[in-house]
DNA sequence: AAAATATTTTTATTGAATAAAATATTTTAT
DNA sequence: ATAAAATATTTTATTCAATAAAAATATTTT
């Protein structure tokens, strides 16, 4: 049993983030202030503080939800679409890229990495990591299946090469945000070279 | 010739941040303050702002200079210590994470990253980007070498492979830097097993 | 030496973040 | 059902980063 005072906690969160999530979109993230989203939703800039910590877990907060939704997503758009590595792994990039864009802007994607690096022990960043967790696990399974039909060798683990390859897209995940420039295609061909690099060196 | 202003310029450049190191070895970062930096230096605090832009930029100019000396030092380091990428690139990321924690706290650097990230495009970041690129050059160089001896295949492009070598390698330093509890010795355990389960991999 | 230019400082403002005290609400025990 | 205890929010106040505009000052050029 919640307890009122819960249930009421879950309420005021859930419309402060529904305000904010609106206020971002309209305004644009910097144009958007604490204190406004506190209005709006009727309460104390404080209890904004309080619930998120800071502007950017708001943010945090809503970027949650929609990765609940790219995971998925995912787990569909990669069925039995090819038998390679690489195809597999910049077409997992070229999804994530795209479903990201398709929500915020590059320039509040930036403080999501820069949130969760500098408060990487909060409540918030903590969740958005375990669901970074589960990004790598959709790639571990696409290596299971392929592994299953013969196109993948044996000898490979696919727990540890799911996790490496998520570890290389994400890191080519966050150069694509931090740059206006480089655009979906450039970091899938950056991709692409990382991958053929590393599958070309093959170990006794 | 460089002008009385400009020389002016460069001595207040240096002297602010030499006093700002000091002060973030005497009090932490935290407690530092830009107006504290300014005092101490004898400038305004709005100079402070005109030359590193913010905070975090003040502390990347002394993460610039003390990331040269770590370029200098690996390639002497890693010079013939050995035959294996997987030894060669653990060993790599060991000397950055121990040369990095020798200058800096983890609670520190995070706000490097944070801050590269969120103002990617200004110029003490292009810098810090520089510096990654030519760290990615010593492990080309080093894959050069291992080619030249037989070491590793002739098929290998060793400009990609470093560059992909690298990605990886900083992707997790920066979960290093982001965990209090992570141990250079835990990361080196997880590198490996990403480049065991990446070199497993043997393409047609 | 005067004019033009560049740079810093002064002054002022906004907004994030945090702390302490005051107030209101819910829960628990009687 | 009511009083006491526990809990949460708001009010109030403060610090500090960041930015902008105007004023003051120093340097360079003519």
């Amino acid at each position: 049993m919640p307890g009122l005072r819960q249930r009421q906690k879950e309420y005021r969160q859930k419309r402060i983030a529904s305000v904010a999530k609106t206020l971002f979109i309209e305004r644009g993230y910097e144009k958007t202030t604490i204190e406004g989203i506190a209005d709006a939703a009727g309460v104390s800039g404080v209890t904004v503080h309080n619930y998120f910590g800071t502007k950017a877990g708001v943010l945090l907060a809503l970027v949650i939800e929609n990765d609940r939704q790219l995971i998925d997503r995912l787990d569909e758009s990669l069925e039995n679409k090819t038998d390679d590595l690489v195809v597999l792994t910049t077409l997992f990039a070229k999804i994530v890229m795209e479903h990201a864009l398709s929500n915020l802007a590059k320039v509040v994607w930036r403080e999501v990495i820069a949130t969760v690096t500098t408060n990487a022990d909060s409540r918030l960043s903590k969740e958005y990591f375990k669901l970074d967790q589960q990004l790598a696990l959709v790639l571990v399974r696409q290596i299971v299946a392929l592994q299953k039909a013969g196109k993948v060798s044996e000898r490979v683990d696919p727990l540890h090469l799911g996790k490496a390859l998520f570890q290389i897209q994400n890191a080519r995940f966050i150069q694509f945000i931090s740059s206006d420039e480089l655009t979906s295609a450039d970091i899938e061909q950056k991709l692409r070279n990382d991958l053929e690099a590393l599958f070309s060196v093959c170990r006794p």
